[in-house]
DNA sequence: CCACGCTACCGCGTGATGCGCAGTACTACG
DNA sequence: CGTAGTACTGCGCATCACGCGGTAGCGTGG
């Protein structure tokens, strides 16, 4: 994949954002992820971040058996959870913000960061 | 640093935005990135970028020697450079934008990708 | 009944990449 | 001469996403 790299650090808080309403299990949010854009996430990927982000107390979990296949292991949000996804969520809007501009250079800055012709 | 994660994979399009317009040499491109809102990066990082985007053809280089200190070594985009710049550029916006959307859902999202209450 | 296929999860090894650190070298300043 | 700033390089490490293979439950069709 080429947007491969792009996910370093960020699907931590994706995942965090993707359950942060209900309650998912990794195979599903492997699914909401794709249908939400992240096409070419790998399923590896998301177990392991759901295992790290409940190893780092993000996450708690529960395991829900299940008729019509095998079981599943459910993971939902904790405080400690909310706490970092809006930490990462200001982090990324900072972060994607500095890349946009320096990639797109807006020729009228808002809030008069400089002006035109500056050098330094 | 915590933002270490979110460069993997935008150093590249970052240095080659930093030199578009002007030939740079490792010290200063660290220095223009900084200055750009990327505070945080690692000079190695930049100097082996530089040398990573010049193996792939994306940059030429010419040494400069320099009566106030050591020499130089100038670093100019290709046209293989530019290209892969408005490549990279075009990806870092739609996975940009996919990020934002799933971190802060719009409740009025644009071109009616859904209705409100959608469910699937 | 067995082979498939889908759901669901896990572990291992690999590859890319950013970073810290140490080392080299040149200039200027006290 | 020692120190500081400029400028570049190489080495080893850590993080993290991924591919692949394996386990297992369930349902369907030959």
């Amino acid at each position: 994949m080429e947007t491969t790299q792009l996910l370093k650090g960020v699907l931590d808080v994706a995942v965090l954002a993707t359950i942060r309403d209900d309650d998912g299990y990794g195979y599903d949010v492997v699914r909401r992820l794709r249908a939400a854009g992240i096409d070419e996430v790998g399923d590896a990927s998301v177990y392991g971040t759901l295992r790290r982000l409940y190893a780092s107390g993000a996450l708690s979990t529960y395991v829900v058996p299940s008729d019509d296949g095998p079981h599943r292991k459910y993971y939902s949000i904790t405080g400690e959870g909310r706490t970092q996804l809006d930490e990462q969520r200001a982090t990324w809007r900072r972060f994607a913000d500095t890349m946009t501009e320096l990639l797109d250079p807006s020729p009228a800055r808002r809030a008069g960061v400089r002006t035109i012709g500056e050098k330094k």
